[in-house]
DNA sequence: GTTCCGCATGAATCGATAG
DNA sequence: ACTATCGATTCATGCGGAA
């Protein structure tokens, strides 16, 4: 069960093919304007919305009305200014139908490095939660901040000299109550996701890690519940939702990457360790800076 | 010198009085969309760019051609949505010249509790960046945070050889050169500030903790420029700026605000500290895991 | 086994140079 | 003039080999 379907091909076209009311979760992160030029033809920023919107109608069409729809996108600079294309999709798309329930931030904690005059570096991106309907599935214990395991190593490793002058550290408002964080056993978490980028060896590095999508199929959807993303990219939300024994259909347009993704997928995922383990606590790094 | 003045009004009037082209930066935490009725006569969201147009017209004559508009702003929740009149506001300000430089993300390290069964906690806000000109006026100097932990890991005792080798890299045109990292302690903050929502137990609670409005005034203005806060509140942009030794103008509609900024600027408040060099570390947070 | 250190590598952005 | 490409700048992170 818990198929797995992955196509070659331009989304825009495949997504006629998914029955309507089918997916419960999609999760992508298209291209975004001036990137990935061979692809897509580059899309300049003043036509990327007239470019998305019947590919976003085609998942509304496809998605249940108990589903949710998760857009990972950042605006571009454009001659010192921020581009407004994405903001102008939020308000287009909201015609479509779709209701703009939140904005996430994920916090790239390792963003790219640089400097100029008049501009920081980019640090984080938005990830725009769409539904079509004001109920829609959302799992919230299965995203909670475990304190409990975690924090007792933590703690044991802390001298008692720090542990002292925790306590007694008020001033800048840090470790006020470290025994508050003790007894505690978890945590909802909030609206800004703190989370590194994947910029290290491996052969073919992703947009996003893969506790992003992992966060939120976590989040809004359960055991044999259907992922879609329809620009699969290096594959990384479908290869997660396969480890999570949830079904998941892909759609990438570059045969370069469907073969990767192809190939990936000829070895069995299902056994592979999710990250979530490991990298749950930096969903929240105030309880990592009040406990070290 | 570093004239103090505050208006009680409407600054819809008020800034018409104030000549073009004088203050260096405008930093301002409007009323939210249905937020304090009694004042402004409750803006509702559909109707919150038709009012704030005008304001942010006389804004754009104000502001001296190297100055800078920070605007903190988040839309609201209405029937489960966001409301979209924050990325209306944008586009129409756009039209009014206004460039949309940036947009920073403030992190509210210590959000407001509470629990919905389709919504996280909201733990940010946007800080609006807009611009008349690509030239401002931008001191980033003034607002450098420490290093990541991995300086004193990594970079502590770099060998001779090491030293010796990248300079002949540098000269050769590859590499680069660590030895510009060796004695530095501080980077570049990025575009997401992470700061609680109080830094002080001040009585009376603003809508920004004072390192808010500090950081901006820090990064975008010197000794004796000028800075605007048409939404004065309790004042806390005029205060740190007064402390700071910038002049600065403040407007506020609700005369019981007026005057508790009344009576607070009686005292002094230039010998009063700031709050950064207690604050800063916060930008960073591995920084203050490392060195707890 | 741990810990440490070198290295490569980013969904970046600007300004200058080239076609 | 207008676009395309390129070098310079910068810093957090994981991996792999070394101590």
């Amino acid at each position: 069960m818990n198929k797995t379907q992955i196509y070659l091909g331009d989304c825009k076209e495949i997504l006629k093919q998914i029955p309507a009311n089918s997916v419960d979760l999609i999760f992508t992160s298209p291209p975004y304007a001036d990137q990935r030029k061979t692809t897509y033809g580059g899309i300049s920023p003043d036509r990327y919305v007239e470019w998305f919107l019947p590919i976003s109608k085609q998942l509304f069409r496809i998605l249940k009305p108990t589903g949710t729809f998760v857009l990972n996108i950042k605006e571009k600079v454009v001659q010192g200014e921020r581009s407004t294309y994405v903001l102008e999709l939020i308000i287009e798309m909201k015609k479509q139908g779709w209701l703009w329930t939140e904005e996430f931030i994920w916090h790239k904690k390792n963003c790219y490095p640089g400097k100029w005059p008049n501009r920081f570096r980019d640090a984080w991106e938005r990830l725009l939660q769409f539904n079509k309907n004001r109920n829609f599935n959302m799992y919230q214990e299965a995203v909670m901040v475990p304190m409990g395991d975690w924090t007792q190593n933590r703690l044991r490793n802390l001298s008692e000299t720090d542990k002292i002058r925790d306590t007694s550290k008020t001033i800048s408002g840090f470790g006020k109550n470290i025994s508050h964080w003790l007894n505690r056993k978890e945590a909802y978490p909030t609206n800004v996701l703190h989370l590194a980028t994947e910029c290290n060896n491996k052969k073919h590095s992703a947009a996003f890690p893969e506790c992003l999508p992992e966060w939120f199929i976590r989040l809004f959807t359960k055991e044999g519940d259907v992922v879609l993303d329809p620009f699969m990219g290096s594959g990384t939300t479908c290869i997660v939702a396969q480890k999570m024994r949830r079904g998941t259909i892909g759609i990438e347009i570059l045969p370069e990457y469907f073969e990767i993704v192809q190939n990936s997928f000829k070895q069995q995922h299902s056994h592979l360790p999710l990250t979530w383990d490991i990298e749950r606590k930096t969903h929240c790094d105030l309880k990592i800076a009040k406990i070290r």
